[in-house]
Parts: structure tokens; C-alpha cells; sequence
DNA sequence: GTCTATAACAGGATAGAC
DNA sequence: GTCTATCCTGTTATAGAC
């Protein structure tokens, strides 16, 4: 790779940081191409040898936030398979599938495989994918929030926000579907239960994470617990002899 | 009231009218003034006789909608009081001013006569809950929509988005204290618990209640019954003997 | 109060030298 | 590839006649 090159690709990155900064700043709709340039020190001219337009910049930025996640939920995965407990490494190996399919809106690829055996209604299980999906989003806040700008701000009727719903809860609906055929009955349509769990998931943790000064002042693992227990059992509570989650 | 006062009236009357339409349409982000005042077969000047701006536009469309709904739930609490039936209309009553302010972010002054008294354990109650705010929401979708996308479109940290969810869910949360209160164990606290039915409950209702094309064609009573399923006893399924609302 | 016309200002995107 | 300079478009908001 020569000088040249080396040096295009410094600048790329610089947008990207720079973007990702501004992005989690003043948000996705706010920022304009100008801002990004002068906060990566080049000129606004610049911007157009690397990306088409701000859409395409984000769409770049989805990418590489998808393979960090792969990278992340692998090691993770791997570090769960070593631990003796068969159970919790069941849980994380797939729980990471999920959960990036969940907060990102891939791994299709995995989804066959891994839906199994899965077994939502185990409380470490609903814990585990909800958990990681949760530390998704938030190493991945700048680019969560722009995503979730960028979908809002869409006409209402193109069907964005259903449609990314639907993409985002792919693995999750899978799971639910299998639960289904296993016999367990489930509170409703999985198209429906997948997506509602994504809705309150991604529009809690845009309001939690991004709050700033007027933190709410929940920590992660509350956040894990509270909506582990709200999904497992309801408002209705465990049925009295059951070990539950919370 | 003068003619000159009667036109002007019909003026504003009008820009709302084209608002709301628009809004329902385009969004709120992507509707201007300019369209606005076409719509409304004006002069794009005259709009600035009647509001400051978009926004005040739009607060003015909020407060039309929650005197509106007062109405609505106000009539619909009589007609379920006029049952014979105790429970339903309890709940009805209660359910429409927890639901208003839940779907709108107001009623703080009936809260805590009302507050009260209810159980969101009971599947009839919650139901009910849930069910009116989703009718609010329906009835008033381009309002909805276009504050949905003026809270999203705010920069992230300045947690307009938590504090829109905690003012929406205001009734709820002090349901849900009481509950408490009364020994109830919760998936945890009140106002994360709110906080986050809240989230469910606006981001899917903007995003089945808009898909258009795209629907996913769920009913309101599916969606409804659902939810009240599933947050009454979550994926785990009611108790084996419970009478469930599923 | 309503209109026409226009000022004023983003913001996006391109041209051409280096 | 990067820069400087500029064009061009859309949108807000106001001025002033009626």
C-alpha cells in the first residue's frame, strides 16, 4: 500500500471518527457534512472523494459496526465455551447471535442453525441475549443513534421503522417460533412479540443511554435485571415456587 | 365574533387541517411551512399570523389533542360506569387517565386520586390500559407521529427522549408505586418499569399504526391482547391454573 | 388578515488548481 | 486526494401593498 493510499485511507477514517463523534454530539440530523469535515481537520471538498453523500457514510458506518460486533460476540461466545458451566455457554453462544441480529439487524446466515435449542424461558438465557444486546447498543451508541434518527425521519408511511423493526428482531422471532412448536404458548404472534421486545429495547436504551446530564441514573445491570423480569414473568410476578431471574 | 375573527379562525383551522394531513403523510421532519400553507390554499406569509413556527404549530396541535381525548376518555369512563358490571368500569375510569398520560403526557392532576385503588395484576385492568392508549394513539396518529419525530430528531443528549417517556408514563408509574406499596413484588423499579412499557407501547404503535403498504396486518385486538399478555406474564406463560387474559 | 415578493441564509454538491 | 472557491437549491421569515 503506498503513501497515497495510506493517507486516503487516514482521512476515511478521520470522517468516520469524526462522524461517529458528532453523531453521538449533537445527533445524526444535526450534524451537516460540513461539521464532520472541520472536526476531522479537511476540507468539506474532501468529503465527497470518500462518500457519496451522509446516507452513504452511515451505511459504512453500520458496516464496520456490524464486523466489530461479530469480532466481540466471537470472543465472547469463545469465552463463555471455555467456562464449565454448559448451560451459560449454550446461553452466550447463541444469546450473541441473537442479540447482534437483534440490536443490528443481521446474522441471518446464523439463524438456522442456532435456533434450536435455544430456550427463551430459561431466566439465564432471556438474560444473557438481553444483556448482550444491550452492551451492543451501547458500544455502538453513535451509530445506534444515528440508525434510529435516520429511521425516524423517514415518511411514516414508507414502512421503515416496521420493516427495521422486523429486521432487527429476526433471531428473536426465529427462537419465539421455535418455543411455539415445542409446545409452549406464547403471548401472541412472533412476528409481533419479536418486534414489541425490539421496540421497547432500542427505544429504552436510546432514552437510558443518551440522557446525558439528566441521567436517569439506572446502571446496566439494573436495566439487564428489570426488563429480564418484566419479559420472563410480567407485571403479574413468578408463579410462587419458581426460581426466577430477578 | 366578528366576521374578520370568524375568517381568521377558519384560516387557522385550515393550517391545522392541512398539519395533521401532511404530517400523517410526509412526517412532520420533511413537511414545511410552505407546504403546510399550499395545502391549506393560503399564502405561505399568512402562516406566521397564526403561529411563530413549526413547533408552536405543533404544540397547538397537542393541545387540541389532549382536550380532545379528555372528551373522548371522560365519555368513555361514563358509558363504562353506567355498566353494571364493578370491575370493568374501575377499570375503564382508571384505565383512561393513566392511558391519556400515557399516550400524551398530562393528567398529572388526577393522578393521585386515582392512583389508588387499581391493580395492573388484574388482566381486565391492564387490558384496558393498554387498549386505550392504543386507541388514543391511533386516533390521533399524525399529532403522535410528528411529536414522535420531533422528540427523535432532538440532539441525544439532551435527553429529551427520557424525559418525553417519563412524563408519558407519569400515571402508570405511580400505579405501579402502589402496587409496590402494597407488597406486589416488581421486575424492578417503577419508574425503569414504566419507562419501558412506555417505550414498547409508542415505538410499536408508530410503527404497525404507519407501515401502510408494508402492514404487517395485526389487529388492534391482537395487538392488544399481546401485549397484555405479555406483560402480564411474560414468555414464561401464566402460572398452570391462572384465569390469563390471553 | 391575507396576499405578493423578496431578503437572508443555510446546506449540499461541484470545478479546477495543486 | 486534497484543497479553495463557488454555484445552486431549498426554506425560513419579513416587508409592505391591499
Amino acid at each position: 500500500m503506498g503513501v497515497r493510499k495510506a493517507r486516503a485511507a487516514e482521512t476515511e477514517a478521520a470522517l468516520k471518527d469524526a462522524a461517529r463523534r458528532l453523531f453521538a454530539e449533537r445527533g445524526y440530523l444535526n450534524t451537516k457534512i460540513g461539521d464532520i469535515t472541520a472536526a476531522a481537520g479537511r476540507a468539506t471538498g474532501s468529503f465527497y472523494d470518500h462518500f457519496a453523500g451522509k446516507e452513504e457514510l452511515l451505511q459504512a458506518l453500520r458496516a464496520d459496526m456490524e464486523a466489530q460486533a461479530d469480532i466481540e460476540i466471537a470472543t465472547a461466545a469463545h469465552a463463555a465455551a471455555t467456562d464449565a458451566d454448559h448451560a451459560a455457554a449454550h446461553a452466550a453462544d447463541h444469546a450473541a447471535d441473537h442479540a447482534v441480529g437483534q440490536a443490528v439487524g443481521r446474522a441471518a446466515n446464523h439463524a438456522a442453525d442456532h435456533a434450536a435449542g435455544h430456550d427463551l424461558t430459561d431466566p439465564a438465557q432471556l438474560r444473557e441475549h438481553l444483556a448482550v444486546a444491550w452492551h451492543v447498543f451501547r458500544d455502538h451508541l453513535p451509530v445506534m443513534v444515528a440508525l434510529m434518527q435516520s429511521s425516524m425521519a423517514a415518511p411514516p408511511r414508507s414502512g421503515d421503522l416496521w420493516r427495521r423493526l422486523e429486521d432487527e428482531t429476526g433471531i428473536l422471532r426465529d427462537h419465539l417460533e421455535d418455543l411455539r412448536e415445542r409446545g409452549h404458548p406464547l403471548p401472541g404472534d412472533p412476528r409481533l412479540v419479536a418486534a414489541a421486545m425490539g421496540a421497547m429495547l432500542s427505544t429504552l436504551g436510546y432514552a437510558v443511554l443518551t440522557a446525558g446530564e439528566h441521567r436517569p441514573g439506572f446502571s446496566d445491570e439494573e436495566v439487564v435485571d428489570t426488563l429480564t423480569a418484566l419479559l420472563l414473568h410480567g407485571l403479574a410476578g413468578p408463579p410462587p415456587g419458581a426460581a426466577a431471574g430477578a
